[in-house]
RNA sequence: GGCCCGUUGGUCAAGCGGUUAAGACACGGCCCUUUCACGGCUGUAACAUGGGUUCGAUUCCCGUACGGGUCACCA
C-alpha cells in the first residue's frame, strides 16, 4: 500500500508539514523546573465543583513554579456546546481568583479571545493543525479511514449508552463490533479511492499495535505506579466532520503548547492507554500526568456517587447564591487537596493560600464525599479573621444581588451596619456568627426596625408581671452614656431589688432564696431589645440603637405583654 | 461482563515494618459565661476481609468482598 498516496488521497487540501507547524510553535523559554499546566474544558454548561480541583491544582502547579497556566476551550463537540459557556467559565473562575497566563481569555468587551502564540486556544479553529499530524500518521501507515457509518457499528453494540443497559452479552458484542471495525483495515486502496470519490464520509481511526494482554508500568504523580493495558482499539483520531476527538486534539494541543503536566480526573484513567499510543506515533515527548480522584457525594442508599450536575453542592452559582465568599470555597478546596494545609493555615492565619506549599505529594488517591460541615467551619474560620469593613463590603454585594430589602438597609447607613458587623470582631478570639452571607440577616436583622420582630417566647418560667416589673424598672434606669460597668451594675441593682440573685454563685448556693437570678433579668431584656433569646453583647447591642430605641422597644414589650 | 482505580472513626485525613493509630469537622459531657458565639478541657468512635513474607504487619505481596470509574464519530 501506497501511504503517501493514501494520505494525498485523503488529505488533498494539507499542504503544510509537520515541520511546518512546529516552527509556528517554538519551545517555551521558561526557567528550570517550571510548570506548563492548564484547563481544557468543553463549553457544555456552568462550572462545577468538582472542576474547581483541577484548575486549582493547575494554577497552584504552575504558579507556584513560575511557571504558565492556559485556558484552552475543547469545543469540538457543537452537539453539546451552549452558547456562552465559556465566557460564564472564565467569569466564574476569575470570580475565584483563577487567573490565566495565557489562552482563551475575556478580552475588553467580555468576548472569549486568544493570548499568547500558540493558539488559537479554541480546538474548532484548529483544524489546519490537526489535519497535518492526521495526514503524517496516514503517510505512516499508522491511521487509515474508516467508512463505516455510526448507525452501522452502533447497531452492534449491546449497550446503549443513554438507557445504560448492560447485560452479559457484553464481551461478545465488543468482539463484533471490534471485528466490523477492522474490516475497514482491510481496504485496498482502490476501495478508499472510490469511496472518496464518491464522497462518502469516513472517520480517521489510529491503527492500534497494542496487546491489551501485556501490560505497562506508568508512573502517575498522584496515584503513583500503574499498570495498565496496551491499546488495541483503532479509535477514532478524526470525526466524520473532520473534527478531532479528545485523545488526538489532547496529543497535538499539549505538544504544540508545551503543556509539562497534565491534571485531569481519574475517569480519564482508562484512556491513557490511547493517550500514551499516540504521544508514541507521533514522536511526542510525553508529559506528566496528575489524575485527581473524583469528589464524591452519598447516595439514598448511602454509597458514594461521582458528584454530578444536578448534586447539591455541584453548580458554583449555588454558592454564590448561599452566599459562601470565594475565598472560603477556595480555602476548602486546599484542605480537600492538600491534607496538610489546615495545619499550615493554623500556623500561618494572616497568610493567603497561594502562600501555601502545595504539594503533589500530599493529594489523596481517593476520591472524597464532599461535606458542607467542613465548608461552613472552614468559612467561619475565614470571615472571623476580617475586618468589619471587609464583611460589610462582601455582604452587600450578596445582598446587592440576592436580598434587595437587606441591601438597601445595610446601604441606608453603612456606619451602623459596620459597628454591628465589628462586634466581637478582633481580637484573638473573634465570634464566628455565620459562615454565609444569607445567615447574617438572622444575626443582625433585629437592629432594623423593618426585620425586627417582638418576640412571642419568653422564659416561661416567670409571669407577665415579673418580666413587665424588671422592665419597667430597667427602662427608668436605661442611660445610654453609661459605660459598661455601670449598665450592669444597675442591672444588678434591679436583680436585687425585685428579689432576684445579683450574684450567680450566691444563687447557684441557694436557689431556693431567690425568685431567679441576674441571668434572668439579662434574658427579659434581651428578648425586649433583640426579640431573640441569643444575641451578641447586649451593651454593645443596645449602644448601636441608641437611648429612644432601647426604650421604645421595651415599651412596646410591655404594652405587648 | 472486561479492564482500571480505590478501601484508616459518621466525614476529611496523618501514618511509609515496631506508635498508647495524630489532628480537623460533626456529635456528647464539663468549664468559662448575663444569652448566644468564641475559647479551654474531655469523651464516644477506625486500619474491609482471608492468606502469605517477616521476629513483628495499618504499612509489603496475592486472593476475596465492597465502592468508584470506564468500555462513543462525548469530553
Amino acid at each position: 500500500m501506497d501511504y503517501n498516496y493514501l494520505a494525498n488521497l485523503l488529505f488533498p487540501n494539507v499542504k503544510e508539514t509537520v515541520e511546518d507547524v512546529e516552527k509556528r510553535f517554538p519551545a517555551r523559554e521558561l526557567p528550570e523546573g517550571a510548570k506548563v499546566t492548564r484547563f481544557a474544558p468543553s463549553p457544555t454548561g456552568f462550572v462545577h465543583f468538582g472542576g474547581l480541583f483541577p484548575v486549582t491544582v493547575g494554577e497552584r502547579l504552575a504558579h507556584q513554579s513560575g511557571g504558565v497556566f492556559f485556558l484552552r476551550i475543547e469545543d469540538t463537540d457543537d452537539k453539546r456546546e451552549v452558547e456562552g459557556a465559556a465566557e460564564a467559565l472564565i467569569k466564574v473562575l476569575a470570580h475565584y481568583g483563577i487567573n490565566f497566563d495565557e489562552g482563551a481569555i475575556l478580552n475588553d468587551e467580555g468576548i472569549v479571545s486568544d493570548h499568547g502564540i500558540y493558539g488559537p486556544y479554541k480546538q474548532s479553529m484548529r483544524g489546519d493543525i490537526y489535519h497535518v499530524f492526521a495526514k503524517k500518521l496516514v503517510s505512516e501507515g499508522l491511521a487509515y479511514p474508516c467508512f463505516s457509518t455510526a448507525e452501522e457499528l452502533e447497531t452492534l453494540n449491546a449497550v446503549d449508552k443513554k438507557t445504560e443497559i448492560k447485560n452479559k452479552d457484553w464481551h461478545i458484542d465488543a468482539e463484533k463490533l471490534k471485528e466490523e471495525k477492522l474490516k475497514a483495515r482491510q481496504f485496498t486502496i482502490e476501495e478508499v479511492e472510490e469511496n472518496v470519490k464518491a464522497g462518502n464520509p469516513f472517520v480517521l481511526r489510529i491503527l492500534a499495535d497494542g496487546d491489551p494482554e501485556k501490560r505497562v508500568p506508568f508512573n502517575d504523580l498522584i496515584k503513583g505506579k500503574l499498570e495498565i493495558p496496551e491499546n488495541d482499539e483503532d479509535f477514532v483520531l478524526l470525526k466524520s466532520d473532520g473534527i478531532p476527538t479528545y485523545h488526538f486534539a489532547h496529543a497535538v494541543d499539549d505538544h504544540l503548547m508545551g503543556t509539562t503536566h497534565v491534571i485531569r480526573g481519574e475517569e480519564w484513567l482508562p484512556s491513557l492507554a490511547k493517550h500514551l499510543m499516540l504521544f508514541r506515533y507521533l514522536n511526542f515527548k510525553l508529559p506528566k500526568y496528575l489524575h485527581i480522584a473524583q469528589l464524591m457525594r452519598l447516595d439514598e442508599n448511602g454509597s458514594k456517587k461521582k458528584l454530578s450536575k444536578r448534586d447539591m453542592g455541584a453548580n458554583m452559582e449555588d454558592y454564590k447564591r448561599i452566599g459562601y465568599a470565594p475565598e472560603c470555597v477556595m480555602e476548602y478546596v486546599m484542605t480537600l487537596l492538600n491534607s496538610n494545609f489546615e495545619e499550615w493555615h493554623t500556623a500561618n492565619p494572616e497568610k493567603s493560600y497561594t502562600d501555601f506549599p502545595f504539594s503533589i505529594k500530599k493529594m489523596s488517591t481517593s476520591g472524597c464525599l464532599f461535606d458542607f460541615g467542613k465548608l461552613n467551619d472552614v468559612s467561619k474560620n475565614v470571615i472571623c479573621r476580617w475586618d468589619a469593613e471587609k464583611v460589610y463590603k462582601y455582604l452587600v454585594e450578596w445582598a446587592d444581588e440576592f436580598d434587595e430589602e437587606f441591601a438597601s438597609e445595610l446601604k441606608e447607613d453603612a456606619e451602623k451596619a459596620i459597628k454591628i458587623l465589628a462586634i466581637g470582631r478582633g481580637g484573638k478570639k473573634p465570634r464566628k456568627d455565620f459562615a454565609v452571607w444569607s445567615e447574617v440577616k438572622d444575626y443582625m436583622g433585629f437592629f432594623y426596625d423593618k426585620f425586627f420582630k417582638i418576640c412571642d417566647q419568653y422564659p416561661e418560667s416567670f409571669s407577665h408581671e415579673d418580666i413587665k416589673q424588671t422592665l419597667t424598672a430597667f427602662a427608668q434606669s436605661y442611660d445610654s452614656s453609661d459605660d459598661m460597668d455601670t449598665w450592669f451594675g444597675k442591672i444588678k441593682d434591679i436583680a436585687t431589688s425585685l428579689g432576684y440573685a445579683a450574684d450567680m454563685k450566691e444563687y447557684k448556693a441557694n436557689p431556693e432564696a431567690f425568685k431567679g437570678n441576674v441571668a434572668d433579668i439579662s434574658m427579659f431584656i434581651r428578648v425586649a431589645v433583640t426579640g431573640k433569646m441569643n444575641a451578641p453583647d447586649l451593651y454593645t447591642v443596645m449602644q448601636i440603637l441608641g437611648q429612644n430605641k432601647v426604650v421604645e422597644r421595651i415599651s412596646d414589650m410591655i404594652k405587648n405583654l
